[in-house]
RNA sequence: GCCCCCGUAGCUCAGCUGGAUAGAGCGAGUCACUUCUAAUGACUGGGCCGCAGGUUCGAAUCCUGCCGGGGGCGCCA
């Protein structure tokens, strides 16, 4: 019995008291009801609130009651429920559920019979979503800032992935425009042997990129400045693009579609969005300039859109894109963008409404809060101008693609961060990477020996008695819950927290309860059974790090 | 000035989308190894959940106002 399984017996009583005419409820009987693990021993297994929920509206008799008498009824009918040992009204009206050690039980073969699948759902079946993340100019080395999201983004991606979405990563990029001019002047500066210029970029990967420029392109030197430039634009992006691509693959994140700036207004994507605002009345033309009304939809004010000289402005190009989204058949527009970028939620929102779409439906910006690295207890300060940008390769050679990956996972997203590159580096428990991987290496190892010794698991849930065999087991239980919270709430830092939780019950129930034969021991049904809840964990382990995309190792 | 985010144990943070006596890890103290990986576990101490109101059976959680910290507010991209 797991947590949704209590729910819909609930849900069953409910329907019976109300088939009975036990009770009447106005607005129907709930599909499902709050099943939670209470936090205080001695409240059962489960706990749920449907008494104090429901007790306003339901009518006993044709009268109103309270929340214990309801609870008392409910309680009645759900001792007598399949898999239910015990039931107990708590409090103001809570019931206490024990289940019984069978239907728990089962639970363990249930997770080593699903294998991979286990803790996939379909809440978001049929849902095709578009996660725009990333999206880094190539202008540079990846930073932090665009780290975070390749981290959390893609792990986002595995986790609407397994509650049955279809998922499209997304890398929107611009190779032209003032920031790619400035660029590609300070690689030409640099093949000069002059100093960057003014609002340039500097750093030593400037003066690597400028010569390796050179090198494919000799001729370069021979062309006057504005052509040189051209050529250090376009190759320069090149090489810097494939340089980021590489750096996101070796990092555990490819993309399904790169998408140019510049193909939009090649495609005639913008002026089709823009005609398609103007239709809608959402448009309209001052001091010479176009402008979207996004004022009448929640943001600070209009935006232009076409300037004045008649070149398009940045939004514009965001107009073009999000309507090639949606005629792409995408319902669902993510966008992830570091905090100092906030200042965009208001327009795009608004230019969502001026489409005639849902904000916080068809389009949900995400806005991630500031990484910060520690060296030392001493923060690394960036500055692009002097090229001391911390870069996602600076991460990763100090502390390796799991470890980094983990721990940009394992925060809320809104929060800013700190990561302390000596505390994730070290291999011991208080690096929460390290405790969760050690904890499925141990796993491993114990399957090893149970292999050695011809142990075999097996099911035999009416065994699985012993108290910290119930919480592993409740444990296990609430993988899917998670994995479907985390989708729903866009937070794929539940996953690492809740395997931070299972390592150490998991520790606890290892350090009570004996898996495999000592000695000369026989091999008896409790042994077998153990195993399964063993490899159940296993399980678990794997498929929790597989959806923030950090390994599994199995010896450590 | 306006907007967004944050404020919970000495530290780093959770808190199951309003539930019961507020949780974990680290740090501090005590204890347990003829080990299935002790890279672990058990126990102890530690809190006006920033402050003040409000909403209700019930608030760390929702609303309002303050205080403190971070970030942002271009016909830049």
């Amino acid at each position: 019995m797991n947590p949704d399984q209590l729910s819909e017996t609930i849900v069953d009583v409910l329907q019976a008291l109300v088939a009975d005419g036990a009770i009447t409820l106005p607005d129907g009987v709930p599909t499902q009801v709050t099943v939670e693990r209470p936090r205080q021993k001695g409240h059962g297994d489960y706990a749920t609130n449907v008494a104090l929920q429901l007790a306003k509206r339901v009518q006993i008799g044709g009268q109103g009651t309270n929340p214990r008498a309801f609870a008392d009824l409910v309680a009645e009918r759900l001792r007598a429920a399949d898999g239910v040992a015990e039931v107990e009204v708590a409090g103001p009206g809570f019931l206490n559920v024990t289940v019984e050690a069978g239907a728990q039980g089962q639970v363990a073969a249930d997770v080593v019979a699903a294998g991979e699948a286990y803790g996939s759902s379909d809440a978001f079946a049929g849902e095709k979503i578009n996660l725009e993340f990333v999206s880094a100019n190539p202008t540079g080395p990846l930073h932090l800032g665009g780290v975070r999201w390749a981290a959390v983004g893609d792990a986002l991606g595995r986790i609407f992935e397994k509650t049955g979405a279809d998922v499209t990563r997304e890398y929107y990029f611009n190779d032209h425009g003032a920031q790619i001019d400035r660029f590609s002047s300070s690689l030409l500066a640099s093949a000069k042997g002059e100093p960057a210029p003014e609002d340039g970029y500097g750093g030593q990967y400037i003066h690597d990129i400028a010569a390796a420029v050179v090198e494919r392109r000799p001729d370069v030197k021979e062309l006057d400045d504005a052509q040189a430039q051209e050529v250090f634009r376009e190759v320069g992006v090149d090489m810097m693009f494939e340089e980021i691509k590489k750096s996101l693959h070796d990092f555990g994140v490819d993309f399904d579609v790169y998408f140019h700036e510049k193909s939009l207004h090649d495609s005639g994507a913008v002026e089709r969005a823009i005609e398609r605002l103007t239709e809608m009345g959402n448009t309209y033309e001052a001091d010479g300039a176009l402008w979207l009304r996004t004022e009448q939809y929640g943001d600070d004010k209009d935006r232009v859109i076409i300037r004045s000289n008649g070149t398009p402005a940045y939004i514009s190009g965001d107009l073009g894109y999000y309507l090639d989204k949606r005629e792409r058949g995408f319902d669902r527009c993510f966008i992830m963008l570091g905090a100092d970028h906030h200042g965009y939620v208001g327009r795009m929102n608004a230019m969502c409404s001026a489409f005639g779409d849902e904000p916080g439906k068809n389009l949900e910006i995400l806005i991630g809060q500031m990484v910060n690295l520690l060296r030392d207890g001493e923060p690394m300060r960036m500055s692009k101008r002097a090229g001391t940008v911390v870069t996602i390769d600076d991460l990763v050679d100090a502390i390796g693609v799991d470890a980094s990956r983990y721990a940009l996972a394992r925060y809320h997203s809104d929060s800013p961060i700190d990561i302390d590159l000596d505390l994730w580096s070290r291999a011991t428990n208080d690096n929460p990477v390290f405790t969760v991987q050690y904890a499925h290496a141990r796993v491993s190892s114990l399957m090893r020996n149970a292999a050695d010794l011809g142990v075999s698991a097996a099911s035999h849930p009416e065994l699985l008695t012993h108290e910290k065999e119930g919480e592993l087991l409740r444990a296990l239980a609430e993988f899917p819950r998670v994995v479907k919270a985390a989708a729903e709430l866009r937070e794929p830092h539940r996953v690492a927290r809740y395997l931070e939780e299972l390592a150490g019950t998991y520790h606890r129930f290892y350090d009570s309860c004996r898996v495999l034969p000592r000695g000369d021991e026989e091999t008896s049904d409790l042994h077998r059974a153990r195993l399964m809840l063993v490899d159940a964990t296993r399980v678990v382990l794997a498929n929790g790090l597989d959806l923030l995309g950090v390994s599994a190792p199995e010896r450590m």
